[in-house]
DNA sequence: ATGGATACTGTATTTTCATACAGTCCACGC
DNA sequence: GCGTGGACTGTATGAAAATACAGTATCCAT
C-alpha cells in the first residue's frame, strides 16, 4: 500500500470508525459533513486517492460503495493470540508447551511483523533501548540477524535480549547499557543461537511507581 | 427477538450473507434481485418486518440503512478497540472524533488498568522512564493524579506526557530525561489539565534499527 | 366472517448518492 | 518557470435507492 497523506489516513480513519459504529460506509456527504467540507467533491477526491493508493476499493455506481481493504486483522485468525513464554528450561525449545505461561490477543497492526511469542524482560542490560524489566518484548522467529537488530538469543541455559552486531566471524551482542559488557562470540569456536528479533514491545502496570529504578543514577 | 417466518429468515441469511462477502448490506433492489421479486415493496416488506420483530435496524433515509442486531459474541465483546489519538486540536477534547486516527484491539489483561486511549509519544522528555518517540502510551481518563505517576497533562495547546509530583499548590511536572527542565504550575495562579495516567506503553516497528538516538549521549 | 399478519405486484415520487466538469490555491520537484 | 499532486469550492446531472400508496391472495385465529 502507497504511503498515505496524513490527511488521507485520517480520512480513512474516519471511514474506519463509521464502520465501527455504524456498520455501514460513510458517503461522500457523510465525509464532507465530518471534515467540514463545502463540496462532495473533496471528499470524492480523497476516495479516489485512497483507491488508486491501494487503501481502498471503491464500487462503482453503488451508494457507500467504500470497502476498506486489510490485509491484517481478520479479528479471527489470530484467534489464540500470542504466548508469553516464562522461564525457559534448559535444553528446551523456547516455545515447549511447559514455558507457556499465558496468552495474549493482540492487534497485528501494532507491530512491524507478526510477533511469534512474547518475552518477559529480566534486568537493565537494553536500559537505554527503553527496554525496562518486566516489559513483555514481542518477538518474531528468526534464525538469523541483521547488524543493529534487537534479538533474543540463547547462551547455553539463559536468553538473553541484545542488540545484534557482526563483524566477519565475530558476533557481538551489545547491551544498551554502559553498566553491562558486551558478548563476544566467535563463530568459528562456539555456536550462537538465535531465537528470534524484536518486534515490538508491551508495558503494563502503572508506569512511573516503580520502585528505585537505577535509571538515570 | 420475535420469531421469524421462515421467508424471513431467509431475508435475513441473504442480509448476513452480503454484508460478509461485499461489506455492505444490500439495497431493496439487491434483495428484489436476490428472491426474485418483481417489486421493491415486498423487500421492504420484509424490511419493516425484520425491523419491528428486532432482527434488524433499519436507518431512516439512508441508503441501505440496515444494521443487523446480534446479542451474541461475548468473546470479543470485552475487546472493542482502544482508539489511538493523533494530532489534537486546539481546544478540543482530546477524545474528539477528527483526532482518532485508528482503533487497536488489546488484551485487556495486558494493563493494570483498562485503557482509554492511545497517545503516540512525541520527543524524548521521557526517555529515562523508557518511553520513546513513536511508542503509543496507553493512557486511562483519569481528572487527578497521585504522586510519581506518569500522566498526560494539557498545557494550552500542548499535550505533555510527564511524571506528577505536588507538593500543597504547587504541581510540578517533571520529565525523565536530565536535558529537559520540570514545569511549575501554581494551582491559586494557574489550572491545569489532566487528561489521564498512563497504564502501559506499545511499541510496534523494529527495534533497535533507529537512526540516531540521543540515548546515553 | 372478519380482522390481522404474511407475502407479494405495480406504479409513482422524492431523496440520496455518485460522478462529472470547471475552477482555485499551494507546495514541491525539475 | 512549469508541471504535477494534493486539497479543496461550486454546480450540475442522472442513476440509485428509499418510501409511499393502492392493490391481490392466502392463512390463521377469534
Amino acid at each position: 500500500m502507497e504511503t498515505l497523506t496524513p490527511r488521507q489516513a485520517e480520512v480513512l480513519a474516519f471511514i474506519r470508525r463509521q464502520l465501527a459504529e455504524h456498520s455501514l460506509p460513510p458517503t461522500r456527504a457523510d465525509i464532507m459533513a465530518a471534515f467540514g467540507f463545502r463540496s462532495v467533491t473533496a471528499a470524492d477526491d480523497h476516495l479516489k486517492a485512497l483507491a488508486r493508493k491501494g487503501a481502498i476499493e471503491l464500487l462503482p455506481n453503488a451508494s457507500r460503495g467504500i470497502r476498506v481493504l486489510e490485509r491484517d486483522d481478520a479479528p479471527a485468525a489470530n484467534e489464540d493470540g500470542v504466548p508469553l513464554v516464562g522461564r525457559v528450561a534448559a535444553g528446551a525449545p523456547i516455545l515447549a508447551q511447559e514455558s507457556i505461561e499465558d496468552w495474549y490477543r493482540l492487534d497485528r497492526k501494532l507491530f512491524s511483523a507478526a510477533p511469534d511469542f512474547l518475552l518477559r524482560v529480566q534486568g537493565w542490560s537494553m536500559r537505554d533501548a527503553g527496554i525496562l524489566p518486566g516489559d513483555l518484548l514481542a518477538v518474531q522467529r528468526a534464525a538469523s540477524a541483521r547488524d543493529g537488530e534487537i534479538i533474543v538469543a540463547r547462551l547455553g541455559d539463559e536468553v538473553t535480549v541484545k542488540r545484534f552486531e557482526r563483524r566477519g566471524n565475530v558476533v557481538r551482542l551489545l547491551p544498551a547499557n554502559p553498566d553491562f559488557a558486551p558478548i563476544r562470540i566467535d563463530l568459528s569456536r562456539q555456536d550462537l543461537v538465535i531465537e528470534g528479533r524484536a518486534v515490538g514491545l508491551l508495558r503494563g502496570g502503572p508506569l512511573g511507581l516503580q520502585a528505585g529504578s537505577p535509571v538515570a543514577a
